[in-house]
DNA sequence: AAAAGGGGCAACCGCGGACAG
DNA sequence: CCTGTCCGCGGTTGCCCCTTT
């Protein structure tokens, strides 16, 4: 199908290039006002000689009230890195765990500095692999069912930010009619919690086969006794259970990963690489609520 | 001090998905 | 099912500023 005239292809009618302190205030003043319904529509009732789509990634990208500017972050950093291991060029995804940041202030940031870095360690930017790094090999099956989680969790957040204050039990459903000018949620969910901690026992395992300096420290062990808690790091130390149940430590708090303990028999040692899927049957789903993602999507030994 | 080169970032472009009629 | 429209995403461009020569 022929693409219509896009509301951008009105060569002459409407301002391209920076943005000025005025359309600035213009639209600010107007979303403040009246909402972000319909992009199309705005700029005109704005007063603005924009198209909508131009409006809309100002906002997004400078003028909401809730982006956080300035440098990255080390902790942000990291998490990009590691977010990208598994996402790729996902950067909206990427976005959705990193809160007030946009995807194109991440992009661009990548682009420029994390990239550039990673070549000069003699990382592959793309595959995230040392040029010799078998471990990295071996934890493919651990990144790939990490990658759905943070897929759905990305979804989680984003569908959160879209929802409107309403009475509408179902997080799920598509919302883009309802949603239009609502804060972004700042509850920070369990999920949430328990993925921080995940990603965390992540990097460690990476930063046992690299130079990487981990600021935080993750222990593995029973939710009945410390004594087997064991330096994150230590890569026999990774996935054994000590007593029946997996419990991360982070940041002085213990999360219960019971996607862990129910999905995977991971009482072997890491480097054995053996990952026994326990879960239901195979036409269940991995996370709860994001019918898209399945068991079968993944390459689990069984 | 001036020119050249490079980096950083805001903005644009084109495509594809979703949805309504 | 088809068409038109809107929105969001990722890739790319181009400008501005800083550093180097």
């Amino acid at each position: 199908m022929a693409r219509p005239a896009g509301c951008c292809d009105t060569v002459g009618l409407l301002k391209k290039g920076p943005w000025t302190p005025d359309e600035d205030r213009k639209l600010l003043a107007y979303i403040q006002q009246h909402g972000f319904g319909n992009w199309r529509s705005l700029p005109e009732k704005a007063g603005l000689q924009r198209c909508g789509k131009s409006c809309r990634l100002r906002w997004i990208n400078y003028l909401r009230p809730d982006l956080k500017r300035g440098k990255f972050s080390l902790q942000e950093e990291q998490t990009i890195i590691q977010l990208h291991a598994f996402l790729g060029n996902r950067w909206s995804a990427i976005a959705a765990h990193l809160p007030n940041r946009t995807d194109n202030e991440i992009k661009n940031y990548w682009n420029t500095r994390i990239k550039k870095r990673l070549n000069r360690m003699g990382i592959d930017p793309t595959t995230h692999k040392p040029k010799s790094n078998p471990l990295i090999g071996t934890l493919n099956h651990m990144a790939q069912w990490e990658s759905a989680r943070l897929e759905a969790e990305a979804r989680l957040v984003k569908e959160s930010r879209k929802m409107v204050s309403s009475s509408n039990p179902s997080p799920h459903q598509k919302s883009s009619s309802n949603n239009k000018g609502s804060e972004p949620s700042t509850n920070k969910s369990e999920c949430l919690d328990v993925l921080k901690a995940w990603q965390s026992v992540v990097i460690g395992m990476f930063a046992t086969s690299s130079t990487t300096n981990i600021s935080n420290p993750v222990v593995f062990g029973s939710n009945q006794s410390s004594s087997g808690l064991a330096e994150a790091g230590s890569i026999t130390s990774v996935g054994r259970i000590v007593e029946d149940e997996l419990m991360l430590e982070y940041d002085g708090s213990k999360y219960h990963v019971p996607e862990l303990n129910e999905r995977f028999d991971i009482s072997t040692p890491l480097h054995d690489s053996m990952y026994h899927w326990t879960g239901p049957a195979m036409d269940r789903y991995i996370v709860e609520g994001f019918s898209d993602i399945s068991v079968h999507d993944f390459d689990y030994p069984i």
